[in-house]
RNA sequence: GCGGAUGUAGCUCAACUGGAUAGAGCAUCGGUCUACGAAACCGAAGGUUACAGGUUCGAGUCCUGUCAUCCGCGCCA
């Protein structure tokens, strides 16, 4: 017996079929699926209406075959077959039981974990530099953390790959504006920095082409909006800009100096917003654009000299066989572009950090940008490592964040909401709602001091962000309404967090040692919830194949639920009964270990009390 | 114009990748505490899954078309 008890019933169901059908060696599926309806049993097979057609058999008739030849009496209850050949499948108590005791013992919760030695690079974050971070960055950056946690969580190793913008005109424009004025670096504030990129921005990026374009398109508001404000004001700052540039890529010592101090500023603030996200993304993780500067032009040239890329009106590009739109790797002055850094990075953390799944958290708008990358990277073949693993490239397009009149979120005022302000006004929420409870003479909060109250108000109001943004479909773009949030109401992260508290003040609540305690099933509710908790793995793995941390969410709210419907009707510590009372807590003390766990991979912290 | 995404209860979202009666949470209405933590639990009501066809034992899910919203479309990142 074993944790993938799937596993078994599966393999077992597939002999089944296969002499049912006198069919051997080919791939007959069951179709084994946890029950839909609990009424059904634990695990249904689906397997019999489609192979019973495929080979000219009455689907009833095949399941019937099945139940008779298949020996599950070991672990289950009688198979029964159900309405056109479904096939239900019940585990005894004592079958339950035993692969709870498995869980409970290992140190991995079940959760298995991954034989593959490569290393997977997430590029997640993306700041850029001399610039605010924004809700578009949340997403990125706490989406791309869960995913690297996943993966560490099943023993892979991650490389937390922040692609920086911090090379570039765009950088060269704002140092240019900087020193012109002989702003301090060393004391600038990153607000400050953010409207010199600004008005570097507007200076520089008049793009009347592009506008008329965008509008001949019939594009959408985004793009539109965008041009406008480009198109504001044109100046002649640019020459200047492009100087210095020069001068920087040269290297003079001065002026890489004073970039130096312009990355500084900019990653202090940016590290004290990701410190209160609680994310795992610190300096060593900056890779930015300047990292690959040298490589720019040797990655052209692998192209040109391998016959992948042409000349197009001055410009290289290379071209795709399905498709018209080609991709430009080097601009006709010469210049480099980003999906060129792109490329670069793409060759590096495949030949050189020999990773076999790269992972890109960047916002939908760029698919087309991947699509073309990826393509390109299979032509020139660093879509395999060194030692010869195919590569996986996955673009997670994940959607927007909308206020609530359905556009991308924004102040009051029109400029975009800043990542800062909103944490900030998260972690108030928070506190106020910890406060107010901690006045209740019985909350175990009541009488703590304020600095841990506001520990713990910042620990539910991040969590409820982050969860709220999580538990949905990354792909879709979602309303973001802080009330709902921080509700702390139905499917939310403090729902899960207040069920983490409540075990843990019961659980330091019993004086008797329950750590050997034997697992008892007396009530329904008991069975359910350690039916939940036994598809940990199950549920793991799903996440990890799809990239799909809501999942994790949505079966996270499930346990929770379960443990509450529990809790309510089986008392624990006050069952009469010890040996009954000792296996209740033991079952909670494990609901505790998994909920904090999930939370865990989810980059949510479980306060002791809240 | 071309390409892509999305459309599920009043609102915010699920649906284990084609399975049994489409599920939750808010909001609404009705029950549970002199408390193993009520930030909880139990129940009611709420649906032509945008629309029209098609594929099959079976479709929210797959194919075709239509509509709506959003995104992208060579020298920005």
């Amino acid at each position: 017996m074993s944790l993938n008890i799937q596993a078994i019933i599966h393999e077992l169901l597939q002999k089944g079929f296969e002499s049912a059908l006198s069919l051997k060696g080919e791939s007959l599926d069951p179709l084994l699926r946890k029950a839909q309806n609990p009424e059904h049993g634990d695990f249904q097979s689906n397997g019999a209406m489609g192979l019973g057609k495929k080979h000219g058999m009455n689907p009833r008739e095949l399941a019937e075959q099945v139940v008779s030849t298949v020996d599950l009496n070991a672990i289950a209850h009688p198979l029964e077959i159900a309405g056109p050949g479904f096939i239900n499948i019940k585990l005894k108590d004592d079958t339950v039981l035993e692969m709870v005791r498995e869980m409970d013992a290992d140190p991995q919760l079940g959760v298995t974990q991954s034989d593959d030695s490569h290393p997977v690079a997430i590029d997640l974050c993306g700041v850029n530099v001399a610039k605010q971070l924004h809700v578009g960055h949340l997403r990125s950056t706490i989406i791309g953390d869960a995913l690297a946690r996943m993966f560490e969580r099943v023993g892979r190793r991650v490389y937390r790959e922040n692609h920086l913008g911090d090379w570039g005109l765009p950088i060269a424009m704002v140092l240019e504006r900087l020193m012109a004025n002989s702003v301090d670096l060393e004391t600038l504030s990153l607000d400050a920095l953010n409207d010199a990129y600004r008005d570097a921005q507007l200076g520089a990026r008049g793009d009347e082409r592009g506008f008329a374009r965008a509008i001949e398109c019939d594009a959408g508001p985004h793009r539109v909006i965008e041009l406008e404000t480009q198109n504001e004001s044109a100046s002649g700052a640019q020459q200047a800009a492009k100087d210095l540039l020069i001068a920087l890529q040269q290297g003079d010592e001065q002026l890489v100096q004073e970039w130096e101090k312009l990355i500084e500023c900019t990653m202090r603030s940016v590290f004290e917003s990701l410190g209160l996200l609680n994310v795992k993304i610190g300096p060593e993780h900056n890779r930015g654009e300047s990292f690959y500067r040298e490589q720019l032009s040797g990655v052209v040239e692998e192209f040109v000299d391998g016959g992948f890329a042409e000349e197009d009106n001055g410009a290289l590009i290379v071209r795709f066989e399905n498709r018209e739109r080609p991709m430009l790797i080097r601009k006709s002055d010469g210049g480099f572009l980003y999906a060129t850094t792109d490329l670069a990075a793409i060759k590096f953390r495949t030949q050189s950090l020999c990773s076999d799944q790269l992972i890109y958290v960047v916002d939908a708008r760029q698919r087309d940008h991947f699509k073309d990358l990826f393509d390109a990277t299979k032509i020139i073949g660093w879509d395999k490592t060194p030692d010869g693993a195919e590569v996986e490239m996955v673009h997670i397009p994940f959607g927007s964040v909308l206020g609530e009149d359905k556009k991308p979120l924004k102040t009051r005022s029109g400029s975009n909401v800043t990542l800062s302000s909103l944490l900030e006004e998260a972690i108030e929420r928070g506190v106020v709602e910890v406060r107010k409870r901690s006045l209740e003479p019985n909350a175990p909060t009541h009488g703590m001091n304020d600095e841990k109250l506001c520990t713990i108000g910042r620990q539910i109001g991040i969590g409820a962000v982050k969860y709220a943004d999580l538990s949905n479909d990354l792909v879709r773009d979602y309303v973001f309404d802080m009330d709902r949030m921080v509700a702390f109401e139905g499917n939310t992260g403090p729902y899960i967090q207040y069920a983490c508290a409540r075990i843990r003040s019961l659980i330091s609540k019993c004086d008797a040692d329950w750590s050997d305690a034997e697992f008892i099933i007396h009530e329904p509710e008991e069975r359910a919830l350690i039916m939940q908790l036994l598809q940990y793995n199950a549920v793991f793995q799903g996440m990890i194949q799809s990239l799909e941390p809501h999942r994790l969410c949505t079966w996270l709210y499930e346990l929770t639920e379960s443990f509450n419907t529990f809790y309510q009707s089986c008392p624990v510590l006050k069952t009469e009964d010890s040996k009954l009372r000792l296996s209740r807590v033991r079952i909670a003390h494990l609901t505790k270990k998994v909920l904090v766990d999930g939370l865990d991979v989810l980059g949510i912290e479980s306060p002791e009390h809240m």
